[in-house]
DNA sequence: TGCATATATGTCAGTTCTGACATATACTGC
DNA sequence: GCAGTATATGTCAGAACTGACATATATGCA
């Protein structure tokens, strides 16, 4: 993973375990942190091309505008099951969901 | 979704909300108690494949054999997010996370 | 400019999830 | 029988996540 992604994520609040030869994460954490950021611009995108506001979104998951926002900001105090049943909420399907996490 | 099914996930303790018809779930909790069922076996599946046994995984994800029970148990106190890590740990990439979403 | 709407960011008390532990059950080979 | 190994289930204190709220920033429009 490049250094210049590494740091944007980390001023995002991300903190990477232990990279011990100091070049990036390992595959794990690579596939992790990935998979939440497709999540979150799926999310972001399904949300606008149906031309809903996040209180829209927010009042349809039972959440607050601030975690939406949050949310598709890929924030890490958001966990997977918020944003999975967010894009749920949105009417996506499971095939739709692998959809999304296949991208590249 | 059928009856038989719900009964199993209710006995497993989910707590399926407010079905008003009394029919069954929504569209978005059936996905979502489907997904987590798919990583739950997909995760049994890969961790037997290579011969490794719940403690062992336990110790490469830092975690208990108990949790590590729960999760292939499809238990509701376990997150997505542990259930993704651990798949990730097992070396799934997000590809392959993604075929076990889709599958049927 | 001022007002309305949409989104972003920070904080926090209450809820949920976590690892750890104890203990139970199931299956081997002796 | 019973010792060893693997898995299942229940509990709980501490950690992580949550919705709600306050407030900031951005954009459009009259």
């Amino acid at each position: 993973m490049q250094e210049s992604k590494r740091k944007k994520l980390e001023a995002k609040g991300w903190r990477i375990g232990t990279p011990k030869d100091f070049l990036g994460m390992s595959n794990e954490e690579e596939a992790y942190v990935n998979l939440r950021l497709k999540l979150a611009e799926g999310l972001k995108a399904r949300r606008q091309s149906r031309g809903i506001t996040q209180v829209g979104l927010a009042r349809t998951i039972k959440s607050s505008q601030s975690r939406v926002a949050k949310m598709e900001a890929g924030d890490p105090t958001v966990s997977l099951d918020l944003l999975v049943k967010s894009l749920f909420a949105l009417g996506a399907s499971n095939r739709e969901l692998a959809a999304i996490i296949a991208r590249r």
